[in-house]
DNA sequence: GCAAATCTTTGATACATATCAAAGGTGAGT
DNA sequence: ACTCACCTTTGATATGTATCAAAGATTTGC
């Protein structure tokens, strides 16, 4: 049991938002936690459900999407190791507006409402995190949509590939891995499987990167850049 | 002096994120803040430029916007009376993603980032105030990508309308009135002003709604309700 | 209350992107 | 290694929405 707890503070202190917290902290809440194993493919939660905590991802891939009741979808999100998500419906208590779908089996913390408003009373250290946590997302989801609205099919793949290239300062200068399938990739830049795969390959011929599976080399980062003012 | 600053007391505790809070927390952030008046048309804060703290809305409208090099813009948000503005940039420490334009002649309160910083570091209440602040732009924001990228024109007009229905409950049943321009409303649902013209008359021709000027009348809401799906 | 500026509507046309269909790849499980 | 399922590419066509242009309708400022 004990070690049970202490696995989900370990779990926590990797996270994002709780990284840091005093061990105090993490103590109380991991009692409000849960872990569960999530298959491939299956459903975190849904939309229109009413939000039971907040989730936090130990391993494995997830996408939130927005979906319509004809089965149409757009990936607003791919989360992994460290991510926390489904915090606006539960701080709003509102019922979720995403879908949340695991990309490959996952290892998923839960913790309970209950637990983190409690602790959310009277812990600030907390809130000051949590404040940092939605500020970034906010200001992310501004940026996504400035991406989307702003730009034409060109322009946003050539943002996302400089985005990702800036994000992956750890691989190979002017090299980046596509970080999922290319269809969620399609879908978070608002487009289709088929255009995004077009659109690519005009990038290619136009000389400002080579394709090669999931792998895209930057050729001409200043050309470019060019296409994503 | 001391009148100034009962003044803005006063106007901060008129504003949604700091209404209800302890009136010597008010006071304190009273000493950081600054009021403003900007003619119709000016520019609060430009996209590019560093945050120097949060905006409240006194008095008019102002128009939250992304915009392209080349003069392409999008409304993201239109703010008025008791709305305030710029507290992801602020409290993330970034530069402003949107621009702040004045719809009408405003009257702006400014309270600085370092006031705020600091009263943030130690007052849990605030924080907590800020956080609810958060998490509903953010839930709303993403409800705005739900609709903007899950529908088509006809969608989302249709479900804008509702959306207004339910927030003015206080008007006299299945009536509404447009909240800005009609050009301001089309940039924010992702479309033309001529395609939104376009798109309110094919409601009419529908059945659905009656238009006159800005003022709305939903004339058959489970209509609405079935094109909004 | 009138003129000027600004907003809105309407029409004709062009373009970006979606959709449908089918072939080519790639990877997982046996 | 082979098959089956799934992902990706390519092609042909359809459609939604933007753009350009100009006439009406409001609102603003004097």
């Amino acid at each position: 049991m004990a070690s049970h707890l202490q696995l989900h503070v370990d779990t926590l202190a990797r996270s994002s938002v709780f990284s840091d917290l005093p061990i105090e902290t993490l103590g109380r809440l991991a009692i409000g936690t849960s872990e569960a194993a999530f298959a491939r493919g299956s459903v975190v939660f849904g939309r229109g459900s009413a939000s039971t905590g907040i989730h936090v991802v130990d391993a494995g891939q997830l996408k939130l999407t927005i979906e319509t009741i004809q089965g149409d979808e757009h990936v607003v999100e791919i989360v992994q190791d460290g991510d926390c998500f489904g915090e606006a419906a539960m701080l709003t208590n509102r019922l979720h507006l995403l879908s949340a779908v695991a990309l490959s089996d996952c290892k998923l913390l839960h913790v309970s409402r209950n637990t983190l408003i409690n602790e959310l009373e009277h812990n600030h250290a907390l809130a000051q995190r949590l404040i940092a946590n939605l500020s970034d997302r906010l200001y992310r989801r501004t940026s996504d949509m400035e991406n989307i609205l702003l730009r034409k099919a060109l322009g946003r793949v050539a943002r996302f590939i400089l985005d990702e290239l800036e994000r992956e300062s750890t691989s190979p200068s002017g090299q980046i891995q596509l970080p999922a399938r290319k269809g969620l990739i399609a879908s978070k830049l608002n487009m289709t499987q088929e255009h995004f795969s077009r659109t690519l390959r005009t990038l290619c011929a136009r000389g400002k990167i080579a394709v090669n599976g999931a792998t895209i080399d930057v050729v001409n980062e200043e050309g470019l850049r060019r296409i994503a003012a």
